[in-house]
DNA sequence: ACTTTTGTAGAGTAAATAGTCGATATTTAG
DNA sequence: CTAAATATCGACTATTTACTCTACAAAAGT
């Protein structure tokens, strides 16, 4: 790991547990073994390191999920990869998943980086469009369909984050995604 | 409105707009129209502040949903209000509603606080149980279901503030409340 | 080899800001 | 009517902190 990205993995952790304003930039660089310059060097501004964390994240999680939704065969199956590795990555990536949590609506994220973070996510529209024209999914309005999907998934990877054995556990896994489904489809 | 008053609806609004540590107290006072003693003299600290926000609004809040809840005769019609007062609240109150959105995962509320918002929702469970009891909800961890539906009328409110004009159409509020409730019922 | 670019360090600074303080005004209570 | 308690003000400060600047080291390019 360069220093450069150390001083994200520090960060990011300091942001989550402490907050942005509660986090000094000294405290970042000193978290991350480099020195107050060297944080500088690489990122302009603090508020630039904190939208770097963030449309970088946001980037390799769609990649991740591109990548597995393409598995699918059925319109169900690749909603089932999506939903799973959604909620993998999150067990795997809490601090992340919280980060998100915490600023996907702060103001510290400037505007322009939301919405390229949201168009990495427009593979969503393609899929949940396709489900639809097949009949196999609701006939509403598709921003609401895929706010709820994405917010049902939210909910999920909370309750899953509590109770970290639950997913582990077929049944369980299976009603949770049977509520999703269910919500999703005709 | 007395000051107090004045104080708390001054630093909702810079809270939400300009964040927690962009917002000078300064400027909360000056916006509420009082000087930066009073401000301190009716909040110990910065962060008490926006902690006493946070508890009196999620307070407020339950109490009008309950009140909604206990009017409905079946379970599935008290879901509906439920859900329904929930949308209209966000509607009226969005700088609420986003407050929630913004802080409720940020470090900035202490857990106490938290915990005690949470508890204010302990009916929602009862509603839960009960419609699980009736074999009309499914056989879900209680949990799970709960975290699932909060997500769920998230998602749809995140909708409905982006698109003001959808809530009005009859049909697409039918379409969001049996999304809502697929994913519930039995 | 040498020149330029890039990376790294850490001391230093100018600005911002949470909270204090003492004085004054207003309300409450006996 | 008086005393105590509470509310209000705004100037002040001690501290914190984002970011700069200078110096030097390492790599890259020629």
């Amino acid at each position: 790991m360069d220093k450069k990205d150390l001083i994200v993995v520090a960060a990011l952790e300091l942001f989550v547990k402490k907050g942005f304003d509660a986090t000094p930039t000294a405290a970042i660089a000193k978290a991350a073994g480099v020195s107050n310059g060297t944080l500088f060097h690489y990122f302009k501004t603090k508020e630039m390191l904190i939208n770097s964390l963030y449309a970088d994240t946001k980037e390799r999680l769609s990649v991740v999920l591109m990548d597995t939704a393409q598995k699918g065969t059925s319109i169900k199956g690749k909603f089932r990869l999506l939903w799973e590795e959604m909620i993998v990555w999150s067990i795997d990536n809490p601090l992340k998943f919280h980060f998100f949590q915490q600023f996907s609506n702060s103001p510290y994220i400037d505007k322009l980086t939301k919405e390229e973070g949201q168009m990495r996510f427009e593979f969503v529209n393609q899929l949940l469009l396709e489900g639809q024209n097949a009949e196999v999914l609701k006939a509403a309005p598709l921003e609401l369909l895929k706010s709820v999907a994405m917010a049902t998934i939210v909910g999920t990877i909370q309750y899953f984050l509590e109770k970290p054995d639950a997913f582990k556990h077929p049944d369980i896994q299976e009603q949770a995604f049977l509520i999703f489904w269910t919500a999703l489809k005709e």
